[in-house]
DNA sequence: CGTCTTTGACCCGCGC
DNA sequence: GCGCGGGTCAAAGACG
């Protein structure tokens, strides 16, 4: 109705670009940056006040780097992320532009050429380099080795644990599960008030109130971001006449035409699932390649900060809202929400932020602790998190560094917390995420009602094709991941790739599991670890980059060996 | 003039 | 049934 037509919206944005890639500049050391991407601007088109909103843009440059590199075994997002490379005005295949690891690598490489022989080489570099240092260099680099080395201690010990904890939460579920069968014979059949849905029909989402929530006839919408869904995502084709249906922004709750039938009511909940990011932010929203509009705002209760509505309008009838509130804890953060799939083709740096999104939706509607009774199952023993969300060590859930699924909201939701500092939590969520792909060599394969595999939500998400029928563990790709698994391990990349530091963690625990426990190969550059403390996603000064750009290669080279060992 | 934000009113679900 | 809170609508105003 109001959509601003596209051409002139790449050719506004095109405009606002040169004056923000100034501000970018100096906004970058702090890791928030304005959208430089051409579809960038929140409230959308051409009101007045859109030079007010600053954005700050956590995903179209970190997600699309995280992609790059990820995906040079992926062949379903190569297009999307050469598309993004393009959009960027960037040529160059080899090279994170949103890390700026071109320049990066370079000024590594003009500091000490011996350093720099990529990928993984970078121990070899320091090896080389030692030699040609006196004897206090050589000092301080034994004792940032054995720092190296007590916290791949550390980061075993947590691995360990991590492991147990799973093992054992795993054997508690398969005892549940047990007792709900030994059960149901006993009884007839009856269910387990335990264990009602996942049991019966793999996964089943349950709202708030345990209910099976309304549907919307015919509307098949699921309820992530489909950011990679260019393949069937045609505006008309997809679910373009399917989500019109959803036109007028009829809530589900709202909506008439209700389809109470079975299938459509195992489906009603998938559509109501959110995604939250959380991230620390003085920007009033952030940029995430789509343009929004604002359509309400309320005082919500026990939060002295107003929650904004935006609905997406990049295409009528898009049915995607996001809610941006502040954290009533810490100003600072910012709470963003999303809801509801788009209904046309996304940008590239929205289909970076959709990807993540998406990727948290897959953890949201895959794996075995998706209702929330399964989740109270859990709750008793992996509570980690304050009231009222529940955390678990969800496998993909760890892997997304800090996501949370609450079982008190309304609706599903998952958490994706950015705003944590890179350690100690960081080092957990990578012990976690480095649990994550052990967990997956190591443990048996879970029972086939609990199967995280690919759910018919998240596929849809993923570009509303035909649904597949649930597959067993075995249909592995990249990592023993499937599909969606892969997206929830882009995301981590993303996480990853957005602090060095980070970075570094999770490589040392890659490693750690590949080498059965011999030190990482790569090396903590004491200049980067004391120097970045902060994010360093964009911007950062050029040694702090450098060692970032080298931890990334590490990074991937560790992935890409685990992948070849994989295979 | 077109588009956006603001903001009070309204609708709906839920708990008591 | 009533009140509360979340979410949405739509008229009015602001802005370029």
């Amino acid at each position: 109705m109001d959509l601003v037509p596209k051409q002139q919206q790449q050719q506004r944005s095109k405009e606002k670009q040169e004056e923000e890639e100034e501000m970018m500049m100096a906004l970058a050391e702090h890791g928030d940056r304005p959208q430089a991407a051409a579809f960038g601007h929140g409230g959308g088109g051409g009101g007045g006040r859109r030079s007010e909103i600053k954005e700050v843009d956590f995903f179209s440059t970190a997600g699309g780097a995280a992609r790059r590199r990820t995906d040079d075994d992926d062949d379903g997002d190569r297009e999307e992320a050469a598309a993004g490379a393009l959009a960027r005005g960037c040529h160059n295949t080899t090279v994170n532009t949103a890390l700026d690891l071109l320049t990066t690598r370079a000024a590594a490489a003009a500091a000490t050429p011996a350093a720099v022989d990529g990928g993984e080489g970078t121990a070899s570099g320091r090896d080389t380099e030692v030699p040609i240092v006196d004897v206090a260099a050589t000092a301080a680099v034994e004792g940032e080795l054995r720092q190296a080395s007590e916290e791949n201690r550390r980061l075993r010990r947590m691995l360990e644990e991590l492991t147990r904890s799973y093992g054992a939460l795993y054997h508690q579920l398969i005892q549940a599960q047990a007792q709900q069968q030994q059960q149901q014979a006993c009884s007839g059949g009856a269910a387990n008030p335990m264990l009602p849905a996942a049991t019966t029909t793999g996964v089943q989402f349950m709202d708030h109130a345990g209910r099976v929530a309304p549907a919307i006839a015919g509307e098949a919408a699921p309820p992530a971001f489909s950011g990679d869904r260019g393949d069937s995502d045609d505006g008309s084709g997809g679910n373009g006449g399917e989500a019109d249906q959803n036109d007028g922004m009829k809530t589900p709750e709202r909506g008439e035409n209700v389809d109470r039938s079975p299938a459509a009511a195992a489906e009603a909940p998938l559509r109501r699932a959110r995604v939250s990011v959380r991230a620390r932010s003085e920007a009033p929203m952030i940029s995430d390649g789509c343009q929004w509009r604002k359509y309400g705002q309320k005082m919500a209760k026990g939060n002295p900060c107003p929650r904004a509505y935006y609905r997406c309008t990049m295409a009528t009838g898009c049915p995607v809202r996001k809610q941006v509130q502040r954290c009533a804890e810490d100003k600072a953060v910012l709470i963003t929400t999303y809801e509801g799939t788009h209904n046309h083709q996304l940008p590239p740096a929205a289909a970076a932020m959709a990807k993540t999104t998406s990727a948290a939706a897959a953890m949201l509607l895959s794996g075995p602790a998706v209702s929330r009774d399964v989740g109270a199952l859990f709750a008793g023993h992996h509570v980690a998190a304050p009231a009222p969300l529940f955390q678990y060590h969800h496998p993909y859930a760890s892997a997304m560094a800090g996501a949370t699924l609450s079982a008190s909201a309304p609706f599903p939701t998952i958490t994706l917390d950015l705003t944590h500092a890179p350690s100690p939590g960081a080092a957990a969520a990578a012990a976690a995420a480095a649990g994550l792909l052990q967990q997956r060599q190591l443990m048996p394969p879970p029972v086939p009602t609990m199967t995280p595999f690919p759910m018919y939500g998240f596929t849809a998400a993923a570009g509303h094709r035909p649904v597949p029928p649930p597959q067993p563990p075995a249909a592995t790709t990249l990592f023993g991941l499937d599909g969606s698994n892969r997206s929830a391990l882009e995301t981590m990349t993303a996480a990853i790739t957005n602090d060095p530091n980070f970075t570094t963690v999770v490589a040392a625990a890659l490693s750690t599991i590949m080498a059965g426990g011999a030190e990482p190969p790569v090396p903590r550059s004491g200049a980067a670890d004391a120097g970045d403390g902060s994010n360093g996603s964009v911007g950062i000064e050029p040694a702090t980059a450098a060692a970032a750009g080298a931890r990334e290669n590490a990074l991937h080279a560790l992935l890409q060996r685990l992948h070849d060992s994989r295979q």
